[in-house]
DNA sequence: GTTATTTATATCGCGTGCGATATAATGTTA
DNA sequence: TAACATTATATCGCACGCGATATAAATAAC
């Protein structure tokens, strides 16, 4: 019986509970929008900057793009993004917003973060155990990412 | 714009992106072992408690059945554990390491708390920074859990 | 300028997660 | 005890993630 291998030492474990339950804490808002979790977050990285190239929004997901694709294309057949091929280099497909794309990002500010702000409040974790919290998890992932 | 909606403001990004990236860091080592890294923690748990019923495993790492069944019938394939009818009551199915289950156990303390601590070490957070982080999680964890 | 290499994206296969539903065994209740 | 509800597990369908591989376009090397 090695401590090191006990479920409660896990760091990892942690990380891999809280993300799922955080994310299911999402999903009945995400749900009223008609979309899932990743594909809130590709959302959000065109309501920031619409008109990217797959490769710049799987880079900024920190995925790959052969997860990227088949999420870009199922959001295009939602009606959410188009995909068109660069003139400048054919190789790339660049991703816009649709209307109904762009539309989602107010229905989105008010139904998420006040959403969200109930559940994490009721974490009982003040604004600056977040922030750290905030801070630990980007030097793992700032270590971790190649 | 609206700040609530960046990326960058986003706990629930933070953790899913270090969740996946602590997992990858696991992969390497879990390949050298032949397994996945939630079969991983179907281990931890047989290892830390042999025998148990299919519900007592969900619960245990915060998952449905509908996930844990699947996953234990491929770790059978594997000749990992094996499931028997409970004599008891027949509805439940028992979950028992097989020799090699239990072989797994050494193997995994030979090489995994010293290539994750590689790692981890890597990120430069204090043994404090990291106990502190395991605690804001559990606040979350012990939150959302229903 | 043709060949080789790199880059951008896509396809395939498989293992999760999970909502929805099914099935069988146990418990409860009228 | 027959009808109903609950519990334990399984099945199904679908959306990720990701390793491995394929394809086409651009770039570099010769």
């Amino acid at each position: 019986m090695h401590p090191e291998l006990q479920l409660d030492n896990q760091i990892c474990f942690r990380l891999y509970s809280a993300a799922r339950l955080v994310t299911q804490a999402y999903t009945p808002m995400l749900k009223t929008l008609g979309i899932t979790y990743p594909q809130y977050l590709v959302l959000m990285v065109l309501w920031e900057k619409d008109c990217q190239p797959v490769n710049d929004i799987a880079q900024r997901l920190l995925l790959e793009t052969n997860t990227v694709t088949p999420l870009l294309q199922r959001m295009e057949r939602l009606g959410l993004l188009s995909r068109k091929k660069c003139e400048r280099d054919k190789r790339q497909h660049i991703v816009c917003l649709t209307a109904r794309g762009k539309q989602l990002e107010e229905k989105a500010y008010e139904l998420i973060p006040a959403g969200m702000g109930e559940q994490l409040d009721a974490c009982h974790l003040k604004l600056q155990e977040f922030q750290l919290l905030a801070q630990e998890l980007d030097s793992i992932i700032n270590t971790l990412k190649k």
